[in-house]
DNA sequence: GGAGAAGATGAGTCTTTGCTCAGATCCTCG
DNA sequence: CGAGGATCTGAGCAAAGACTCATCTTCTCC
């Protein structure tokens, strides 16, 4: 009623044109994941990232409209990147035994926790319940893959419920990465490791049919 | 060599000798460990939560050295609560058959886990790389209860790696849990979740033991 | 009752951090 | 070359939050 207090003022964020813009922006974005990655989230202020990609911190502002926006295209380039490593690793599975094709999986989710572990770990803690829409888009956009996968092979497995089995596994793996990677980070080369990881997705593909 | 500069100068923390002291510790602690779960850890502000106890700063100082000491206090007591929670739904797992001393692991993991899922998933974020030691013993102690577990019950199991396949079964379990809890917190109760859950872990067991 | 310890207060200090703005500098293109 | 837009600068503002300290209140115990 009153003052018609303006919300947002200014849009603040400028595409670049010109290609040094571009190189901007792109110094800023790493320069922010490696602080992220190496000092967690705390550490990554605005002021340190700028420094750190060697600009002023208007300049930062003249492209992210605040801390969040930068965090959030931090986010968006890892999940790409992460998708990206997946999708190399998975192509060409129609045609392999189920063992084969689990084993393929399993390196194929471990190469991608291991694109950039720190920067995933910490973007899970600081993506405090608005950037994660990011990370959960592609964690469920993971189940639904792998639960045609499963529905794909639908002859040797006849599972009578894909998607909970999907969900299962890619919740269960996923964490299981995770907290190996953040209390014992090089215990994800033990071949042992794998090994187990593929008898857990066996085991629960096996134990989940009998079921049908 | 110039001045000696006094580090800790005074040791502010005060036990508390009276029993008003106690209460108030307790009213401090239990003020921030409710907005650590309403509201995450960047709403648990010393003065937020010294005004939610309804308590003066200052006298929030005079128990906790500092925010760190007061989240760890909070890490401690919710270990502990898990912890009773675990102990109390596993005591007389001995004489059940294999199926049936997993559907209580299931229920006694999921039960412990639905404490204060809030607070145990903001633990999880705040505690960067600090107050996580608590967290991680406890699963760590977590793992070996399970792992013995598995020994224990040698005849019918025979794994060739018990302590490697407890492992992966907590972290797996734990993980899918967590994930869960904060994608889609009322799935927890769907008993269709809780019998994937027991495929799983049958699931595991059995194709590890196929592999000694 | 009252001395002294335990407990509580909260205004205020100091620091940090997100972010703005008034310009300076660089590029493109006619 | 030079106009005008794109880009960059960085001192500094305002807000927020951790923490201190001088002082007051309450309790214990002889």
């Amino acid at each position: 009623m009153a003052a018609p207090a303006r919300k947002k003022p200014v849009k603040r964020r400028r595409s670049p044109i010109q290609s040094r813009g571009q190189v901007t922006v792109d110094a800023i974005v790493e320069a922010a994941a490696q602080i992220l990655a190496k000092k967690g989230p705390a550490a990554a202020t605005t002021n340190a990232v700028a420094a750190r990609a060697g600009v002023s911190i208007g300049t930062l502002y003249q492209y992210f409209a605040d801390r969040e926006a930068l965090l959030r295209e931090i986010g968006r380039r890892h999940v790409a990147e992460m998708q990206a490593v997946l999708a190399g690793a998975l192509t060409g599975m129609e045609g392999l035994a189920l063992p084969a094709a689990v084993d393929r999986l399993v390196s194929a989710i471990v190469a991608m926790h291991r694109v950039a572990p720190r920067l995933h770990q910490a973007l899970h803690q600081s993506l405090a319940r608005d950037h994660l829409d990011t990370i959960d888009a592609f964690e469920v956009a993971v189940e639904a893959m792998v639960a045609s996968a499963l529905v794909g092979r639908g002859d040797d497995l006849d599972l009578p419920h894909p998607e909970l089995t999907a969900t299962v596994l890619v919740r269960g793996l996923g964490g299981l990465i995770r907290t190996t990677l953040r209390r014992e980070p090089e215990r994800l080369d033990d071949p042992a490791l794998a090994l187990a990881m593929r008898a857990m997705i066996l085991g629960t593909l096996g134990e989940s049919r009998r079921k049908g």
